[in-house]
RNA sequence: GCCGAAGUGGUGGAAUGGUAGACACGCGCGCCUCAAAAGCGUGUGGGGCAACCCGUGCGGGUUCGAGUCCCGCCUUCGGCACCA
């Protein structure tokens, strides 16, 4: 692995041997007359049809571009360059995606305040991506913390208000304990923070929330009719997770009320055994008997302060307390028992739920723990039906939905579907029940604690409530700050600021304080792609003409991980857009594609119980060349590592490195960044490059002997030319 | 556990059901050179002197013909995971 970096090119034509084409010098002058000649604008309309392509907007981020992210921007240029070829009015956008968290830790970490950072950022970002000659029509970049960019995110924000699509509740939140702010649920990954792996917990505070869940089946139903990636769309539908139902009451005995309980198995009712809430559920309190009141808080107060990860640990004990109270079963009257736990959650369905234990693994698993019984009421088949098992020999739940019923009264005997609706038809009849579709999906949390966001367009008046902020004193700017890092309160910055939150209410006039909570950057680029149809429009998000001519988006590329969080929302809000009759399109993008990652040969410390990369930097002597080489011969091997300890001298220190391939990035010390690359070998060869090196939805591993291929071939292009 | 994608030379990877391994990297040999680098030419799946035989993760099947289609496994990567 070649790690020296002399150029081979010094300007071309000065070199005497003549045996590299001049590339610097041929790709300086293209991008000239190219950039002069505006080949790239594009306008809307002519005979020719259209062909939009984008690549997911970026945030930039203090590290710069390193090869990797080529991945995304080198072939959607070619396929921008290839359908402009083709006599299509292509048209190829790029703008920052620089609001949001990224950018303000990135700003946090160097002590400067992030709208300084950003066109600082935005511009190194920009010089990178025309050394690649990539062919953005740059009259149309965006920027999201433009206040004529977000003051559309706040219009946007009174639109779904007013469509009833936005809400504000006190609702327990994903609170990252590292960062001090909460996160959406897109951003919780196994009880951890998306970007530092924080713990997660609850924690109760008034959020604004999109009620996208009122598009649950528009959602679903939209995949059908767009050329996404099976992965992605399967993500998408089991993010949305529509279950069909039953939801029906049950009677608490004493006069407490009832319990209304979601279930899929509606063909098991005459199993149940008992009743569980969680732990969050309203009625505990109310229902709870003297005797048990002690056992149940405490067990409330326990599930309350553990955190996600520790509650959805892998193998964990189902635990639960009773509450000394019974519950009526509508259907046959048994009385059962009424328990609390936490293995039922609080946000899905009614947060309670009928227990069957011989028909549910979960069920069963808790009732053997607490002696419940386990009565019997699916048969595997008919045969079975004549005599079926008892529930005291059960050695696992019967889950199958083939079966047949028994011990169900007057609905035994029959197959679990045709039970299923005779039992719905019953509840429904005598009002006990009603048919219900359900979604896993949750309401998508907007509000974030934060400084550097689009502050939402909300004012707070004792009188009047809470009150839009009118459209015409758009927008809402967000003021400079001194201190913009979060407070330990969980309250934005912008709370301490009283020029900000002091103001009139536009209704009454009377005081008022406006809202502190900023936006999710995911807002932003949730529509940023109808933004670029009239980037520079003043009196609207976009005009309404050039927006039906370019959208959809024809060919939409950017990242895997952008499954159920960006593009969920950017289809939620297109959707949305529709409905209000303010554009044609229902769906962002007829064609998405997801570029595979680009990944780097990377020292890690072998002793590390994560495999820790080691920057090259801090390696006494590192040679990647010969280190590779020994590693691949001999495994882990031993080095010296310079250490920084804080407040102390610096120091060597023994470590065993290894080297694995990890996705490229600046942090870990294995990128390779497209301005060295493109010196050495010109910007055409790292181009030719990353389209050859492997289809565009593979992962790479990165070589630079493989520049040897491309950088060969254009030289005999050269020679055959000249 | 469930869902998705993928397994082809030393390597990255090509192949509408029709000559498997295009193209490239690497490597071998040759030319050029005092020599090297670069370049150019040529060879390169395995076995065999050869004709030929064997080869696309494993085991079956459909077909005149399977890397490709079907059934059952294995492995790797990615995602989800108490959703009643």
């Amino acid at each position: 692995m070649e790690t020296t970096t002399e150029i081979r090119d010094g300007g071309g034509e000065g070199d005497e041997s003549g045996r590299y084409y001049p590339f610097q010098s041929i790709e300086k002058k293209w991008q000239q007359r190219w950039a002069e000649q505006g080949v790239y604008r594009t306008t809307e309309g002519g005979d020719r049809p259209k062909y939009y392509v984008l690549t997911m907007f970026p945030y930039p981020s203090g590290s710069g571009l390193h090869v990797g992210h080529l991945r995304n921007y080198v072939p959607g240029d070619a396929v921008a360059r290839l359908m402009h070829m083709r006599g299509f009015n292509t048209l190829h956008p790029m703008g920052w995606d620089a609001f949001g968290q990224p950018a303000e830790q990135d700003a946090i970490k160097r002590n400067v305040n992030p709208s300084q950072v950003v066109p600082v950022l935005a511009k190194e970002y920009k010089r990178q991506l025309s050394i690649l000659g990539v062919s953005y029509d740059w009259d149309r970049e965006i920027n999201s913390t433009d206040p004529d960019y977000y003051r559309w995110n706040q219009w946007a924000f009174l639109l779904l208000h007013k469509r009833g699509l936005a809400y504000r509740k006190f609702a327990p939140v994903n609170w990252c304990v590292n960062e001090n702010t909460v996160l959406a649920n897109e951003e919780v990954n196994d009880g951890k923070c998306w970007r530092c792996d924080g713990p997660v917990v609850k924690k109760d505070l008034p959020q604004w929330l999109f009620k996208i869940t009122d598009y649950g089946d528009k959602l679903l139903e939209g995949l059908d009719r767009i050329d996404w990636p099976e992965g992605i769309k399967t993500q998408q539908r089991e993010w949305i997770g529509r279950s069909e139902g039953c939801e029906f009451d049950i009677a608490i005995e004493g006069d407490k009320g009832a319990v209304r309980v979601f279930t899929t198995r509606v063909d098991t009712v005459f199993g149940m055994a008992f009743v569980v809430l969680s732990p969050e559920h309203a009625v505990v309190d109310a229902i709870t008997s003297d005797e048990q009141r002690a056992e149940v808080t405490a067990y409330r107060e326990r599930a309350a302060r553990m955190s996600e990860i520790d509650r959805t640990a892998e193998g964990r004990e189902r635990t639960g307390v009773f509450t000394g109270a019974y519950a009526v079963n509508p259907v046959n009257k048994h009385r059962v028992p009424v328990y609390v736990a936490d293995y039922v959650l609080a946000g899905y369905g009614t947060g309670a739920i009928m227990a069957v234990p011989a028909h549910d693994e979960r069920d069963f698993d808790f009732a053997r723990r607490y002696d419940l019984p386990t009565p019997v009421v699916i048969a595997r088949d008919e045969q079975e039906a004549l005599d079926p098992p008892r529930g005291e020999t059960l050695e696992a739940a019967f889950t199958s939905k083939d079966g047949f019923t028994v011990n169900s009264g007057d609905f035994s005997n029959l197959p679990c579907k045709v039970a299923a609706n005779r039992i719905a038809e019953w509840m429904e009849s005598e009002g006990v029940g009603v048919r219900k579709v359900n979604f896993r999906l949750r309401d998508w949390l907007v509000s974030r604690q934060r400084y550097w966001g689009t502050p939402i367009p909300i004012v707070h008046c004792e009188k009047c409530g809470i009150v839009p902020v009118p459209e015409d004193q758009l927008p809402v700017v967000l003021p400079d700050v001194e201190n913009y890092k979060p407070g330990p309160d969980g309250r934005s910055p912008l709370a301490a600021i009283p020029e900000f939150v002091n103001t009139t209410c536009p209704t009454c006039g009377g005081p008022a304080q406006r809202e502190t909570d900023t936006m999710a950057g995911s807002v932003d680029s949730s529509w940023y792609f109808l933004r670029f149809a009239s980037p520079r429009e003043t009196s609207a998000p976009w005009d309404r003409a050039a927006a039906d001519y370019w959208m959809p988006v024809d060919l939409y590329l950017g990242g895997r991980e952008h499954a159920v969080g960006h593009l969920l929302y950017a289809r939620f809000f297109t959707k949305v857009f529709h409905d209000a009759g303010l554009i044609d399109a229902d769906e962002p993008a007829r064609t998405l594609r997801n570029q595979g990652m680009l990944l780097g040969y990377t020292a890690v410390d072998a002793d590390s119980s994560d495999k820790h990369p080691i920057l090259p930097g801090d390696l006494v002597d590192f040679d990647l060349d010969a280190w590779t080489r020994r590693f691949e011969q001999e495994g882990p091997f031993p080095a010296e590592r310079v250490a920084r300890p804080q407040g102390e001298p610096e120091r060597r220190e023994p470590v065993r490195v290894e080297f694995q391939w990890l996705k490229m990035s600046k942090s870990k010390g294995n990128s390779v960044t497209p301005d060295a690359m493109a010196q050495k070998y010109g910007a055409d060869a790292l181009r030719l490059y990353v389209l050859f090196a492997a289809p565009f939805e593979d992962t790479i591993q990165w070589s630079e002997d493989a520049m040897n291929g491309p950088f060969r071939f254009l030289n005999r292009v050269w020679d055959v030319v000249t």
